[in-house]
DNA sequence: CCTCACAAATGAAACGTTTCACATCGGCAT
DNA sequence: ATGCCGATGTGAAACGTTTCATTTGTGAGG
């Protein structure tokens, strides 16, 4: 077995109490003994053993972050700007992947409870339901807003953004708007289509009869293109269609091009995430951006106020204000 | 703070050993006692803390992943299978991210062998040192393999991989292939080189003559999309580039467009790693396939297999076949 | 009625830390 | 010489489990 602070305190030829001393308090002891110390435990590769320090500290220096799907960029970069924020303040964060199941979920809650976590930052899945937690874990909210404040969380305002996306549309004077989206379980598609119709009403027309909403079998660019029969059947066809996600629009994009259709000149496109190769498409995807990275990164702070601060802690809702990303696919051609 | 084994002992009238053997042994304990038990610790919600189970029982359920970058989606695939195979067998993963810098890696290195993770996965950066892990915690190099065979190690054959592209563009008659590659600290676009120069001796040409090695100042699409001007000045331009990876062949194919060149007539173009939207662009992408799931998981199994077997485990190397993907931005028109 | 076997429950010891109350010691002021 | 102080070092206790040697209880076989 590794070596413990007994084996280290012998060959240094101190009290168990010194060693840990010149772990945790190294102002507490001489400098000479402090340099034998290192020397011995150099020299024997002594690592601290964390499970008994976490036991006898009470706290863990982790904290759990779940997501939906690990292989989604948005979470991947949310998940990258957690992991920076708690390295920063000496945190080690575990991932995991619930693949939107709450019974996978339900089964990491637990897991990380165990653990002990200091805290926990969650994407919730459907049906996550809060009160499954009874324990007081810090807990932070990701990228839904929670609506009894009795816990923080950090998100993208998507009703603005819809409203963002619709805007541009109407001011580049599109009549019809197609609304492509995935499945209604993802609140967000809701409150997207819910911004878009605020900008139509705003504008002085009727939500009713400029936007028409379209269904994708899921969220992804094989659903987006598969959506496109059905958009080419809508009678009075659309000028424009607002996709609830890049990776729809990319496949509407791929397959309008197939029907001969040239966006922007005879169907103007507009995405939401801005993914990275956004830019990059055949006609380069107008869109809307949202902070992924800030998005992990002050959820984190958040969490990391709540764990110190304790009782002083204050919950709070971050909500943050989506981009419009203006390219080729959504410029209007007389 | 949260309960104890010893209050639910106190309240369901038991000994502490008896709580503990309905947690582990249940077959141990009478029935009547064990619903008792079980009751209690719902009523309460008591939730078994896990670090001093693990420093009872000397060894934890969790596993440290290292990756170079959270937010390529190649790593991220890579997690998610590790995350699968981590899962199945009970186990949580630590999911760290060294941006490939040697001290992050360093630091991320100690604090899982203080964690006492059972094991490790780990892309190493450039400057991975294994000596510098003198523990016996088991560890499984991933995506690169390991020369010296005292760990088990699993990657994808880059050397293949390039010589399958070479073949690809050689047989569809091009007699000059341009090799557009990131950084060569990154070993594969070493290897993916060299696999090229393999095809083209096979073919019984000239490597010098035939390959024109360019290098991108990244790997990403801006860097790629720079490169084409480099490679417009090439005197006897090539008909084709291989480029290293997808987000480079990604920025070729934008900025080829842009020069009013046409994927494949006048210029053919094959990627590798073959990311999600490869088949989405203007052109869809041929590329090289990297089983990126699998990587992740079959390295995880081997993981665990050190780790249950100990002793009896034996080390391997496990090297992955990539795969051709031909789509149109390679197909031959004369 | 005694013994035996077996099922069920018990509780002390151990895992490796950190912390805290205490001991030691030299020096310094009185 | 005495008392006190600060700096340094000490070691027992505690954190919450699991395990193991033991005890207790019970019914069967003789």
């Amino acid at each position: 077995m590794v070596a413990n602070i007994h084996e280290v305190a012998r060959r240094a030829g101190v009290s168990l109490g010194t060693v840990s001393h010149v772990l945790n308090h190294p102002e507490l002891v001489a400098e000479t003994t402090r340099q034998r110390v290192l020397r011995v435990i150099n020299e024997i590769g002594f690592v601290r053993n964390g499970s008994a320090r976490q036991l006898r500290i009470g706290t863990t220096q982790t904290i759990g972050l779940i997501v939906l799907d690990v292989s989604n960029p948005f979470f991947t970069e949310v998940a990258h700007g957690a992991e920076a924020a708690a390295s920063e303040h000496g945190y080690l964060v575990i991932l995991c992947n619930s693949g939107n199941s709450p019974d996978k979920e339900a089964h990491y809650l637990d897991a990380l409870a165990e653990q002990r976590v200091a805290g926990m930052l969650i994407v919730p899945s459907v049906a996550y339901a809060p009160q499954s937690l009874r324990r007081e874990t810090p807990v932070v909210l990701l990228d839904r807003l929670s609506k009894d404040a009795n816990c923080c969380s950090v998100s993208v305002d998507d009703v603005a953004g819809g409203e963002m996306a619709g805007k541009h549309l109407l001011d580049a004077g599109h009549q019809r708007i197609a609304y492509l989206h995935g499945p209604f379980t993802n609140a967000q598609y809701i409150d997207r289509l819910e911004g878009l119709r605020h900008a139509v009403a705003q504008a002085g027309h009727d939500p009713n009869t400029v936007i028409v909403p379209l269904a994708a079998a899921a969220d992804n660019a094989q659903a987006g293109g598969a959506s496109v029969a059905a958009f080419c059947q809508i009678p009075d066809r659309p000028t424009a269609i607002f996709c609830g996600n890049d990776y729809l629009a990319v496949g509407v994009m791929h397959a309008l091009a197939e029907c001969g259709m040239v966006v922007p000149r005879d169907v103007a496109l507009i995405g939401y995430d801005d993914i990275d190769l956004a830019a990059m498409f055949a006609v380069p995807l107008s869109t809307i951006r949202q902070p992924k990275y800030e998005l992990g990164y002050a959820a984190t702070e958040l969490l990391l106020d709540e764990i110190t601060q304790k009782e002083a802690h204050t919950h709070r809702q971050i909500v943050f204000r989506p981009e419009l990303i203006v390219r080729e696919s959504s410029r209007w051609h007389r």
